[in-house]
DNA sequence: CGGTATTTTGAGTATCGTCAAGGCCAGTGG
DNA sequence: CCACTGGCCTTGACGATACTCAAAATACCG
């Protein structure tokens, strides 16, 4: 349980390495090895309840890998996913009460778990650390808009392709979400269509549907149900609607790539 | 337009009172005059312009009264609407940089404009304050997975419903919004139906369509266009799929009146 | 009262939700 | 090793819903 094996100089982790959560860099080193001294590593399998709606969660998390997605459990069983956590995202309410939405790993995940009071009595001690949740809950809101941005095309296709979009420049280079390389994009979808379409507001079949329609359209090709290959990046940013396409650099970067040798 | 009419004991605003957003009740009584010193009250008119995408807002807002809409704009001039801000919500980036959305007033609006920098200053220098910022966006960010799940309601019907629910339980009691007498609960609808329909991810026919049939359901009644009176709560939960209707406080305390006098 | 913008209605077509059946893959047990 | 089973994805058909275009009605403003 110590940090000896890692390979990079260790910033004083106990239970994780924390030097590669870019959020926390700013952060003075001994901030750091006091966040190492209270967390722990998490693991879960695919599929896995990390925390469940109304549960008073006594330790906020940070992803290392894998996804976690976001739900908000109907009572009638189903859900609807609000959102996807990926490696470097954080979850659990600060100084708020319990949670509002449950947490399921979506694929094999592991979380670096920082005990709730401990964090707290951190976080009232350290400015930097107070500044870096604030923004860190800045950049969740704004992506949240950018689901609503997504949800309100109207046809399903326009939808989906703003997922693929949004997979592509923010999920890019995580947890091999997204294969890049010359004249091949590549991008795994991290959940299944049944969640997906709760997701984009529609049923599994559309969803279906959808893909091979941009499929047959050349936009993309669909290698196993989750996995499809970027064919045609500038058809998809205008099936969603979106300028998306030339003022987001990691999609300029991966035009770049598909341009490169188009096969 | 000064804060003199106000009968509330003043706790010292200078440009505006402060007094009333619960927000910041928590904050001593220092705090409150510091804030009160760094700010000055805005008045805008419907329609205007409050910030613009990518500009770089030297002040953060906070809603005293009207109603504002945040919206992405989309480069061939038509705009998303990702919200609205009534009394008492915050607005601008605390560290971050340049707005990601635009602001308009949707209404007549004034808002509380405290100088950036200073606010800036005044927030390094006081946890409390800190903490109240991250508590805000925090709620922020739980209204925004509220809006998702709406959205992501197949039907147009079904999102309509669940944004009159929204609108009954969130923004209840605020800025004539919602006028709620023994018998009666009339709602205000802050927007245009064209507004509406990109929030709705559809188009302004079917906004319409989707409250004529409401109407006939029985669930509402059309008063004028932008006014609509609440008269089945429960069958506008069913109709947005949700559970909402038993376990919002607010919702259940305008069932109450509506119950008082069927009519 | 006239002019403009917004809302509503209508008709036709495309899309989507629904139900049902078939196919693909992985894990299980013979 | 192979058949079986169950879950997920796909496909098809059909009815319901929603989008599009166009025009009429209404509300709003001076």
């Amino acid at each position: 349980m110590t940090t000896s094996h890692h390979h990079h100089a260790g910033t004083g982790g106990v239970g994780c390495n924390l030097a590669h959560f870019v959020q926390l860099e700013a952060l003075p080193k001994e901030m750091m090895s006091d966040l190492g001294r209270i967390c722990r590593v998490r693991s879960y399998a695919a599929g896995q309840v990390v925390a469940d709606v109304g549960e008073d969660l006594d330790f906020i998390g940070c992803v290392q890998s894998g996804i976690l997605r976001m739900q908000k459990n109907l009572p009638d069983g189903r859900c609807h996913v609000v959102g996807l956590l990926v490696e470097g995202d954080m979850f659990g309410r600060v100084f708020d009460g319990p949670l509002k939405i449950s947490i399921e790993a979506a694929t094999g995940a592991q979380v670096c778990a920082f005990q709730r009071a401990s964090f707290e009595a951190l976080l009232s001690r350290s400015p930097e650390l107070d500044r870096v949740m604030l923004l860190n809950v800045l950049g969740e809101l704004d992506r949240a808009r950018e689901w609503m941005i997504i949800l309100s095309t109207p046809r399903v296709k326009g939808r989906l392709a703003g997922f693929l979009l949004l997979l592509c420049s923010r999920y890019a280079n995580i947890d091999h979400l997204l294969q890049a390389s010359e004249g091949k994009v590549e991008v795994r979808i991290p959940i299944d269509r049944t969640d997906l379409a709760h997701l984009l507001g529609t049923r599994p079949e559309s969803i279906s549907r959808a893909f091979h329609s941009l499929a047959d359209d050349g936009s993309i090709a669909i290698k196993r149900p989750d996995l499809v290959a970027i064919r045609d990046l500038d058809a998809l940013a205008a099936e969603a609607g979106e300028d998306a396409a030339e003022d987001i650099p990691a999609l300029k970067d991966l035009m770049q790539i598909l341009a490169s040798r188009p096969e």
